[in-house]
RNA sequence: GGUCUGGUAGUUCAGUUUGGUUAGAAUACCUGCCUGUCACGCAGGGGGUCGCGGGUUCGAGUCCCGUCCAGACCGCCA
């Protein structure tokens, strides 16, 4: 036998016991006559006590040829220490070996495999399984497997069915890039894996299943980020018979379950804002609400005094930022150049200090008088003691850039707590947005989501303005799910295509499958996907995705453990009648 | 496709601003000592293609050009 327990496991009420545990050797603290040896495994660490004249001589022996990692046997009597740790759960009991088996030895690990890793980041993902016995990143996969059943449990009590959907779908060109598989019995011909199972889990509505779900593996063929891989996770649902509100209840049900199953967190009523108040109050589609400073738009106090910037400007927009008017010229200045850094690209910055005394400093003295600041501070509703941070520009431009520096300021002045969850609903997202590139609309969120009822007759005059029944989950400004009401009637989805620049043919190639299927009895339905990778990194603190996936890929797409991609052998591309081009 | 940051001992980094003696520290590793450690301690030791290629110079880890790798971000991600 291996083991009798595990190393987590053994407690005083255990003394006298004999054991035997299996595990690899964390750490050897040699004191001379006395040796001991910290032995992990998944459970924890447990304590092996070595002494001269006591334990036998072979052992002792054998104890000193040992390293660190090496996997081990050992079996002894669990005692009670005579000096306890109280830092470990295992820290009142040690085993008194009496024999000690090496069952594989092990190189010297390139980093050392504690909580605080000496190994960057390159190394850990080379090592990757080296990694994972550390304790941190256990501790995230247990998350993982902890919020994947609940999400189940959930969702089985919610009548939902899991159903499979084929990773060897069909190519698309809209969306985002897809991963390409060749086709050997198809010669010219590719596969393509799924972006999402969307069209599927349509189908499995007209199909019957009225409420489908699935954690499911995602493709998409984009560049990486530090929450984004090439192969990601999704809880993934439909339903039928249901309108935008039953969704929303369902999905906001399995957000405060989550949270109080796993977190032991109660998380109130979700907030619903409008697209277009989330824009306009925060510049963002995914406001991150765990604190104010919301914008506040002077354009009617602020322009005509004669600063031409603001008055050629569409929108005049600023935050207040609570207790900063003490920020130093150095401070402002640094914050100048975070809006001006290119990725932002704003022109410059006004602030306006509203001093303990009730005076204003600002850096636009030249062209507003006191009482032009007062009304600017009454609008903003600062105190004394606040500082008003403005921008100004083309309105979306100007909203995309502020909300970077609100974000940045939540930031400095730590409002963005990664143990306070503020999630949210978006909706009333417009169902096309214009493509400089193509020149054309493209679908928001997709193809298949549903206008607005009141808002289609725009859709000829106005595209632009049309409304959709799609919403995104949103918390501390990640966004964590997205879905809308879907189309279901042929000819609606026939009219969206036509909308998207399709010709018929065209969308009778790609989805007709889909809208065949629609004339064969769908029934109203919607849904929605969250993003699962994200999620367990919002519950971990993490912004990073990467440390609660096993094994995830580098910046460039590359898993530098197995090292692929890599080339294929010719008779692989012969057997696929492929060329690489040279 | 672009912007920025980094690459020096097994590892994490300092040294690069201002070119100049034998490239340092910590940790890991090896040896010895140590009977209550738990980040054990003490003494000693070994360990370097300064990412790679080219250039400037009497002299390059340091300056210049190119390139590769890694990370963050912008574009992209219906």
């Amino acid at each position: 036998m291996h083991r009798t327990h595990t190393c987590g496991e053994l407690r005083l009420e255990n003394a006298k016991q004999e054991v035997t545990l299996s595990g690899w050797v964390q750490r050897i603290r040699d004191k001379g006559g006395l040796i001991w040896i910290d032995l992990r495994d998944r459970y924890g660490i447990t304590q092996l006590l070595i002494e001269e004249g006591r334990t036998n001589d072979e052992v002792v022996k054998a104890a000193r040829h040992i390293g660190r990692e090496f996997v081990i046997k050992a079996k002894g009597t669990v005692i009670e220490r005579s000096s306890k740790n109280p830092n470990i759960p295992t820290g009142e009991i040690e085993i008194d070996l009496n024999n000690i088996e090496v069952l594989n030895s092990s190189k010297t690990p390139p980093f050392t495999i504690e909580d605080k890793t000496d190994g960057g980041d390159e190394l850990r993902m080379k090592y990757r399984y080296l990694d994972l016995r550390r304790q941190p990143l256990r501790r995230n996969l247990e998350l993982r497997n902890r919020l994947s059943i609940e999400t189940r449990k959930y969702l089985d009590k919610e009548k939902f069915f899991e159903i499979e959907t084929p990773y060897l779908i069909k190519s698309t060109p809209e969306g985002a890039r897809d991963f390409v598989v060749p086709s050997r019995m198809n010669e010219g011909q590719f596969y393509a894996l799924p972006q999402s199972p969307q069209t599927f889990k349509q189908l499995l509505m007209v199909a019957g299943y009225d409420r489908y779900y699935q954690l499911v593996k995602c493709f998409r063929d984009e560049d990486l980020r530090a929450d984004r891989q090439p192969e990601f996770t999704q809880i993934d649902c439909e339903m039928a018979f249901v309108e935008q509100d039953d969704i929303l209840n369902t999905f906001e049900g399995l957000v405060k379950y989550l949270f109080k199953t796993v977190k032991n967190i109660d998380i109130p009523k979700l907030p619903v804002m409008e697209y277009a108040d989330a824009m306009k109050y925060y510049g963002s589609d995914k406001p991150d609400i765990r604190f104010g400073m919301k914008f506040v738009e002077l354009n009617d106090v602020a322009q005509n005094k004669g600063f031409a910037i603001f008055d050629s400007a569409e929108l005049v927009v600023g935050i207040n930022a609570e207790g900063c008017s003490d920020y130093s010229r150095k401070q402002l200045d640094k914050l100048t150049d975070f809006v001006r850094k290119p990725q932002i690209g704003a022109k410059g910055m006004v602030y306006v200090k509203f001093n303990e005394d009730g005076s204003f400093k600002s850096s636009v003295d030249k062209f507003y008088s006191q009482d032009d600041l007062k009304a600017w501070a009454d609008k903003f509703g600062s105190k004394p003691g606040d500082l008003m941070l403005i921008l100004s520009g083309e309105t979306n431009k100007v909203r995309k850039q502020l909300n970077e520096l609100r974000l940045e300021m939540g930031n400095q002045l730590e409002l963005r707590k990664s143990d306070v969850f503020a999630p949210l609903w978006v909706v009333d997202f417009p169902l096309l947005e214009w493509d400089e590139d193509t020149e054309r609309f493209h679908a928001m969120h997709h193809p298949f989501t549903s206008p607005k009822e009141e808002d289609i007759k725009m859709l000829d005059k106005n595209p632009a303005e049309v409304r959709a029944n799609a919403y995104d989950l949103v918390i501390n400004g990640v966004e964590i799910g997205g879905g809308s009401i879907r189309i279901h009637d042929r000819d609606l989805q026939k009219l969206m295509f036509k909308h998207l620049g399709f010709t018929d043919e065209e969308a009778q190639d790609q989805f007709g499958f889909l809208m065949n299927a629609f004339e064969f009895g769908a029934p109203p339905h919607g849904g929605i996907a969250l993003g699962f990778d994200r999620l367990v990194a919002l519950f971990g603190g993490s912004d990073s995705i990467r440390d609660y996936i096993a094994f995830p890929k580098n910046n460039a797409g590359r898993d530098v453990m197995i090292d692929s991609p890599s080339v294929i052998a010719q008779s692989q591309l012969d057997e696929l009648n492929l060329t690489i081009k040279k």
